[in-house]
DNA sequence: GATGAATGAGGTTTCATTCAT
DNA sequence: GATGAATGAAACCTCATTCAT
């Protein structure tokens, strides 16, 4: 066989990384073997190990696909929403991650409870996490920056401290998603949010017109 | 050989469940072998193996001991402060999460994020996880309705989504914790999220006077 | 089960370690697979891995053993031996080795062959291969001297040298029997190697008595 | 495409046995995979399936060129030093041999313990080396035979068990000089070895004197 | 009740070889 | 003739679990 074209090489090769991230979402990484993995992609083991050389590149690999698609996500409703508040811009985001990893109708979300929990055990994906969730908080902190800025938050609001919360509400939605199933409404959260963001911003409001009068 | 005393057998169930948990906390429950439970513990396999009949059990009764620490946490917030808001509340529960999980200076917090990812393999971990994180969650919500019937929160709040989206910042910040380490600063992510409570009180407030003076 | 005592523990290893030196001795280390091993001994693959770590571990226990054979063939032979001539000690201890090595009418000699192979790729081996035939050389330096002292060699000959020559015999002796077979009388060379000796004895007692004489 | 000149595919078939050469002396054969033949040797993994159908030929080829290169050594000893003792001329095989292994600075003599522990493996190595060491075996007879008839030697020496004695001078240095090191001095070896034939001559020469006087 | 040696199915990975291009 | 991607049997080793003592 002649040498495989670049796009060739890239589809075999996200063949089988995807047919690894169905297993991988059934079963989490140490229970989905190696065998399973090449059962469920159809090619041979050889071919596999040729495209990964282990199975912990394959779990790296599995697990920043899923981030990217987290990243891509966000990137996406930053880009665009450039006057919508940080709440609305998160709750886009969290649809379109369900978008970006349901292409086929199976949830890959789970793989991210894989990640975390491998994070402990893998440098490699500790610095994959590292770096994906770092990209991925700065964007929220613009969005906290850029909505403070344009005066619907106070010029005291923490920058900071209000990413790590709005971040944290990716995460902590995921798990309880997975945790308490169906009753979990996702959307009801980030309408809360937002309600304390319209009150707070009016309280804002009110304050700054207060400092203007004397 | 005399039957062991209650009290005897439940002392030396604990001994193994702490060592395992050690364990569990290094390495995630599968990249921990049964062998290194029992080195940790110091006595045979045999005896691991009657007080917990297979290795899945040990993982239920580690994972359950560590949310039972986290409900706990809970309980005492919950119990305590009467008229704090639910985020203040939610500051101190997070905080006595980590008391209680570091008894002895070990972190078992990462225990949580490979209990999440178990329950998606094993049904008896996610039914165990699943009562948990509801109990837990109901003592959020608790928090969210006595706060907007004191009159702190608009009377059209909705308590499930505000409860989801506090829920959410346990694990949310728990991750965030462990993916990118010290530079996250769970105190002030408390701290915006009080900021937020503050404005959307002053707003709530403001709303009531004006509707009284109508 | 309790613990097992520690003639117990050396049984089964050992009796693993021969199974091991049977399929050495057929097959070289590097054909012989671990699951001949486990089915040559008749114990489980998990027993197997008990006594012996790996099959590197297996490999240098077994290279061991067999040099070991051979250094107390020389040992037995220099001791017993005080008046003999290098060579005829040489003879004993070549045909110890064959003793030792057949314990049980199955040759390992060949393991020999193994050994020097496999020392050019494993440290641990070439550390244990260098150990023994260092403390061999010893041997055979000690005969030459002794033999020397005597008065049976000119006080001019190098020790070292004819030590280095005389234990060439024992491998070269063994690769000749193993690559031509039966047509090589080992007997016949040390035979011929003794008729020099005592040709240069002569020559050197000659020499002597002409030295004397003036 | 025009079917190969038989100098172009000799050429070929060299420069992989060649790079396989290398990568056998420094691996032994069975640590060596084909892949790392391939990647020594620059050609596709199907150009070196058309030289050596298979591994066991490569092996074989390789086994062959070592011996060959050996018993050229012996041949042009053998041919030139037409009054040399059988000693002097082993002593130019040994150093030929080390020159013939050695066109390019690396070490080749180690294939020679590979080939001994293949022949207890693969029939066809077996013949081959049981051919070469056969012939070489032969030359070193006739020296010592030469050398008997020139009354060098006493007319009783057995031709066979010297010849077998000398022979294991070869393999007996090699596996010294890689199991023990620097510490082997070889040329000492024959130094010692030539002292015996010196001093055998001197008392062969002083028995024929003896028999003429009577 | 406790022990710990033994089990063996199953895990990951390698590698000699083939054959479509 | 040459290429190199694909194959899949088989290698080494682990580890949850059992049960004779």
């Amino acid at each position: 066989m002649p040498k495989l074209t670049d796009e060739a090489f890239a589809s075999r090769r996200d063949h089988i990384l995807w047919s690894a991230l169905r297993c991988f979402a059934r079963q989490g990484f140490h229970s989905t073997s190696m065998a399973q993995v090449i059962a469920e992609s159809g090619v041979s083991a050889g071919s596999v190990y040729r495209y990964f050389p282990s199975k912990a590149d394959l779990i790296l690999a599995a697990g920043d696909w899923v981030l990217g698609r987290v990243l891509d996500a966000a990137d996406e409703a930053v880009a665009i929403r450039d006057e919508a508040s940080p709440v609305a811009v998160m709750r886009v985001v969290f649809e379109r991650i369900h978008e970006n990893l349901h292409p086929d109708g199976e949830d890959r979300s789970v793989v991210a409870l894989s990640v975390w929990q491998e994070a402990t055990r893998d440098a490699r994906v500790a610095a994959m996490l590292q770096h994906n969730y770092g990209e991925l908080r700065a964007r929220v902190r613009v969005l906290v920056v850029r909505w403070r800025d344009a005066g619907h938050l106070p010029v005291s609001t923490d920058a900071d401290g209000l990413a790590t919360a709005l971040f944290a509400l990716i995460p902590g939605l995921i798990v309880q998603h997975h945790a308490l199933g169906a009753e979990i409404d996702s959307g009801a959260a980030f309408g809360a949010i937002e309600a304390l963001f319209a009150g707070a911003e009016a309280a804002a409001h009110a304050a700054r017109d207060q400092a203007q009068d004397v």
